[in-house]
RNA sequence: GGGGACGUGGUGUAGAGGCCUAACAUACCUGCCUGUCACGCAGGAGAUCGCGGGUUCGACUCCCGUCGUCCCCGCCA
């Protein structure tokens, strides 16, 4: 091998102002060759991009007679120089004003042909791609990839570093969860019958670490869950976690907001605006329909409820007769068409929605549609201000009635599903969001139980406090998710650090004192020993290197992700095993 | 666990009961070509239409099952 002195980079940025030839030797892979006879121009291509070489049957036989067996991603070095392209013969692209011309060529290794070329073009099939993901990998999309998640790890560890966090690792074999999440089980051999669980988070040893003294804790920690997937979901996935001690609230928030924006300026993502809007769980769900509002869409819930309150409409009187509401979702600018009215309704009625009505509200005070015939002057004017409109803001209006979360929720959707269909304009740039003081609790609809709604480690609102046996449902946690562009980015919390308190929060989930005493007594414990006030989050990784790199998907974003059915073609995973290895960890076949 | 979409030369697609002895583009192989850059030109090879069953005189095409991939719901503290 002839020994490398350049990058393709490096070749690219050398400055070509003077007549003498730069020495060099690149190595890499070959793509698409120009075979012109006597004259080959081929590309050499190394991660860092790729560079045309030219070769001259007269000027250098015996390199033209290995250039002329090239096939496209052979590995290569090649020994030569710099030079300037003829005029009018340059491309414009980097590099594109100079050429490799070789004085040796030296194949490294030769190459089938490739199941798809290397381009930026994306192959069709998933599969294949995962398949030869070697050879996937070597698009230069994917190559960005890989390097932006790399500056991504890197400039949140420089960051954090800087604000005295300490890097910690904990264990990837540790106690299963029976809550939560599945979790994946590795057999205990030296116990047989007995099971590690990979973790779906580090929650509980990051509190132990606080208690320890650590005051500053992060992790990129990886995260196994045995779950359905997802385009944003895969069995494992890292996420930045991050637990703190003797932080306010606004603190935590601060320091996140800084490291948001100094990485996503870092990466060249442009500074996101801050500080990020603040707005509590109820508020997201009665404004946007959701708990992670995508606020680039400029449109918002409103209940119109009162505005309706005499409305001689009937499905609008019956619904608020027993109880409901009116909500309606307010598309400025917009005038739908027959045929986007119909869709609209039939979303609705998919997702689950009753009792749509869409109106045009003009600018000159007029409304089309059923509401036409219902509407008085002065319920029309209360509903135009109850959506805060200028007089001469004109629009479509999307109403339901029916029970009020429920209906918020189907607005939330028809607010995503109408932008996207119908190509409405977003605010551009990066909308971030916490949204804050979600419950404690939720009911499981399945087995009427009460479950954790985010974990059971997080601390009640003090104002709270007393509902915890007399109104679970209605006791709010200091818990918070960071949202960006309608993406849940990650969740974290104020953590329970008095023992007695983390009991009582478990015993409402039907643990008696003995099951708590088995899964959490070590934690409890701990801060029996003085626990400090902490709180932490955790952020998806992959989600933000998504949303960075403009990916859709995660596995994208993953240099060897699983398939939606949690195989990986590359490997074979998972696959059978020796009935050798069953018999040492004591565990029968299937 | 449920719903939906897709599966045809290496790749991307067309074909929707008989026109199929399966088309097109690209990639691949051979030859020609000294400024190409999606090089061009000429020729060539390459597919039991995911798999199994059924309906039919006849199935790439219709039906059932199955496998695989993707998307959505459930699930993901």
């Amino acid at each position: 091998m002839l020994e490398r002195t350049h990058t393709v980079e490096d070749a690219i940025c050398e400055p070509m102002k003077e007549e003498t030839p730069r020495a060099l030797t690149l190595c890499g892979w070959v793509e698409r060759q120009r075979d012109l006879g006597s004259l080959i121009f081929f590309r050499i291509r190394d991660r860092w991009g790729s560079l045309q070489v030219k070769v001259d049957q007269t000027e250098n036989p015996s390199a033209h007679a290995v250039a002329s067996r090239l096939r496209a991603e052979y590995v290569i070095s090649v020994r030569g120089h710099l030079q300037l392209r003829p005029p009018g013969e340059h491309k414009d692209e980097p590099g594109g004003d100079r050429e490799v011309i070789p004085e040796e060529i030296q194949v490294l290794a030769e190459a089938r042909t490739p199941p798809f070329y290397i381009t930026d073009e994306e192959p069709g099939d998933e599969n294949l791609r995962l398949t030869y993901r070697y050879l996937d990998l070597r698009r230069p999309p994917m190559v960005r990839v890989l390097k932006l998640r790399h500056q991504v790890a890197l400039e949140i560890r420089n960051f954090l570093d800087r604000h005295g966090f300490l890097e910690i690792e904990t264990p990837l074999l540790t106690k299963p969860t029976p809550e939560g999440a599945r979790d994946f089980l590795v057999p205990a051999r030296m116990h047989p019958g007995k099971f590690y669980a990979l973790p779906q988070s580090p929650q509980l040893l990051k509190q132990v670490l606080m208690v320890a003294g650590v005051d500053r804790y992060f992790q990129l920690a990886r995260c196994l869950r045995d779950e359905d997937l997802r385009a944003n979901r895969q069995l494992e996935h890292t996420q930045l976690d991050l637990e703190v001690s003797f932080m306010s609230r606004d603190q935590l928030f601060a320091l996140i907001e800084e490291l948001m924006c100094s990485l996503f300026e870092q990466v060249g993502a442009g500074r996101p605006q801050s500080p990020f809007p603040r707005l509590t769980y109820q508020e997201a769900l009665s404004r946007f329909g959701t708990d992670k509002p995508d606020l680039r869409i400029p449109a918002e819930i409103h209940d119109l409820t009162e505005s309706f309150a005499h409305t001689e409409f009937r499905v609008f009187a019956d619904a608020i007769g027993s109880g409901g509401s009116i909500q309606g979702l307010f598309i400025p600018k917009l005038r739908a068409s027959r045929k986007q009215e119909e869709e609209t309704g039939k979303f609705v009625r998919q997702q689950g929605g009753a009792g749509v009505v869409i109106a045009h509200l003009g600018h000159d005070q007029s409304v089309s549609g059923v509401l036409k015939k219902f509407m008085h002057r002065e319920q029309l004017e209360a509903i135009r201000r109850e959506l805060g409109l200028d007089p001469e803001d004109e629009g479509t209006l999307v109403l339901i009635s029916g029970e009020r979360d429920s209906i918020l929720r189907v607005l939330g959707q028809v607010r995503l599903h109408v932008w996207e269909r119908y190509q409405l304009p977003r605010l551009s740039d990066w909308r971030f969001a916490w949204v804050t003081d979600f419950p404690l609790y939720e009911r499981d609809e399945a087995t009427g139980e009460l479950v954790p709604a985010h974990h059971p480690f997080s601390l009640p609102l003090p104002e709270d406090m007393h509902l915890l046996e007399t109104d679970p449902l209605k006791v709010r946690a200091d818990s918070y998710d960071l949202v960006l562009n309608g993406e849940e980015l990650g969740s974290g919390s104020h953590r329970i650090q008095d023992a007695e308190l983390q009991r009582r929060v478990l015993r409402n989930l039907g643990m008696n004192s003995d099951l708590i005493e088995a899964r959490f007594g070590f934690l409890l414990r701990a801060y029996d020993y003085g626990g400090p006030p902490h709180r932490g989050i955790a952020l998806g990784l992959d989600r933000i290197v998504m949303l960075l790199s403009g990916m859709h998907n995660i596995r994208d974003v993953i240099a060897f992700p699983k398939t939606t059915q949690g195989t990986c073609p590359l490997t074979g995973a998972p696959s059978e095993v020796d009935r050798r290895q069953l018999d040492e960890l004591k565990l029968r076949g299937l």
